[in-house]
DNA sequence: GCCAATTGAGCAATCGTTTGTAACGTGATA
DNA sequence: TATCACGTTACAAACGATTGCTCAATTGGC
């Protein structure tokens, strides 16, 4: 209401507008003893620039958004504070949303992230809005997806593991410790980085000759009650896997849950390994084998890539950009 | 660059300005054909509005900031969901900052929701951003704190559990159980949770009769590591308590490592009661007991005041919401 | 002492929306 | 036909900051 504005200034000394702009600026030439005036005046008044103007004025709005289907999930967590501190450091603003895995709450942040102008945006998409990512190019904001690549969308800056590749390799370490009866809880089918992980556990199998067993792969939904119901489910079955494959943290929490309230031992009845299933407390016994995303690193490329997408005026080549997932093995396996 | 603005969609139906603005937000009279032209024009165009724009004509940016100090931490992350939610219903944007448990980060995020002219505000502080806050004031953006209130705060709006009442409580209940030597480790004593938690466990310790053992009672820093070196000290002593209190999860996580590697057992070696050690996957063992804040209502509390007082005109008293936090007993006293 | 060069500061347009007010056109009534 | 009323639309002024351009003032060199 009370704010006070470049205006304010001005009049209190007696200059124009824009020579308290360009003191604070430095932009354009101001005296020296005027620039000093200034500073004293806005020091005094407590003066703040009013963003919103500027950024009508400069059409730029420095601000990045960040989309992710789970804020409680330290995966995605880790995500946002390597962006984070990449915008920090360049004088962006990260503004931080949380879908619940929910479509039309992702929309609905995309929605409000475009008329917000936010200069670029980074995605975890849970996926099907497609086109409404149109318009992000059309504003031409640069886009950069993590995690899941969404249906519809073809070319595109990505920063992620190469899901099928690291499933692949999983599974082999898996087969390597010797399991043969192996089982996987995948992912939703419709989002890449479920399918791409199942793809890669079944090229694992099948490259060592193993014959796929349908009822041991189950589909979840990255949540924990899907981990939990899956794994309820493998129990259930007369032959079960010897060796169970879960496609995120979330789900192995309730899988093991499944586990332990069936009265079974990880790994003598059961074998487990899972991606992302990092435990920060490393309380968890035992602890979990799992293939971690480098997720502060995610984010932090992820900004670093929408930033030189602003800098860089020359559009080139689309940039996926490949890292290598951490193994850790725990005694779950 | 190229977005599409009011003016283009004017121009190609050969109306003003005004009257396409009008028909979107049904403000004005605008007749019922010419609406429907532009209604159908805008769709066609996939025009979006310029929030920018939009907030400065308004003097209104409908959004609010939220600024906790660790984003994984998931209490935080509740919270953040329970306000998103609130503003979600009501059209407001959050904007999220991590302060990494910083003060000057803190400040940078208090300074950049300042400029961005949040609407208000909602602060879980780590401390001493005084003057500044005094700005928000200025705009006469509404602040509530949640969790700490930092000093030179004397009046406003909070919502929390009682945090006195609250240890008071906690440790009553470990005395009823039958421990008299307990411990604690608490928070920064610069932080109103971090004493008075204190304040309530040192309360009925005197109520009970008992001598304080200063030895006993350590201060941590709410993180993981803090809480471990803390136990590590105490387990070092030739005296050592029969249980401690601790003052949140983090610390908690960290002390029980502590005590594994120690070798000891919960409860039977030493009993341990926290404050928010919630943990979501329900795989640490003993189950912890603590006592839970009600995060999301607590974000969902601290927004809906903030809404509530953009919507009065009129100043009223300081709103103190106090919740009550859940005992959740578990196997570890 | 005069002209050119250089520096300092102001004017005004602009960013895309919203909205008070004025103007316009149509139809009805006297 | 003139007047009035009413429903529609256009005009233009904001919101607060940035910046190209202009012009005045100071300086310096000859």
């Amino acid at each position: 209401m009370s704010a006070v504005k470049l205006e304010d200034i001005a009049r209190q000394l007696g200059v124009s507008i824009s020579t308290v702009s360009r003191a604070l600026s430095g932009n354009g030439r101001v005296g020296e003893k005027t620039r000093q005036r200034v500073l004293a005046a806005v020091q005094e008044s407590k003066y703040t620039v009013n963003a919103v103007a500027r950024s009508l004025r400069l059409r730029d709005a420095r601000n990045i958004g960040i989309i992710v289907p789970d804020i409680s999930n330290s995966y995605f967590a880790a995500v946002i504070k390597g962006a984070q501190e990449v915008c920090r450091q360049s004088g962006y603003a990260l503004m931080v949303c949380n879908s619940d895995e929910d479509r039309s709450f992702e929309e609905e942040a995309l929605r409000t992230l475009l008329e917000k102008q936010a200069s670029g945006l980074i995605l975890a998409s849970v996926g099907g809005c497609a086109e409404l990512l149109g318009q992000y190019a059309y504003h031409d904001a640069p886009i950069v997806f993590i995690d899941n690549i969404p249906q519809g969308v073809n070319a595109a800056d990505v920063v992620s593991i190469d899901n099928l590749a690291a499933a692949r390799e999983l599974t082999r370490a898996m087969l390597a410790r010797g399991y043969r009866e192996i089982g996987m809880i995948t992912g939703p089918g419709d989002q890449s980085t479920g399918s791409l992980r199942r793809a890669g556990f079944e090229q694992a199998l099948v490259d060592a000759g193993l014959a796929l067993r349908p009822e041991w792969v189950l589909e979840g939904d990255f949540r924990m009650a899907s981990g939990r119901a899956c794994m309820e489910s493998i129990l259930r079955l007369e032959e079960r896997p010897r060796a169970m494959i879960i496609a995120n943290n979330y789900m192995t929490y309730g899988a093991i849950n499944a586990i332990r309230v069936a009265g079974l031992r990880i790994p003598e009845d059961i074998a487990l390994a899972a991606f992302d299933a990092l435990d920060e407390t490393g309380l968890i016994t035992p602890l979990i084998t799992s293939l971690n995303q480098p997720a502060q690193r995610i984010g932090r490329r992820a900004a670093e890539i929408i930033l030189s997408r602003l800098a860089g005026e020359e559009r080139r080549e689309d940039e996926e950009v490949v890292l290598k997932p951490v193994l850790f093995e725990g005694g779950s396996w």
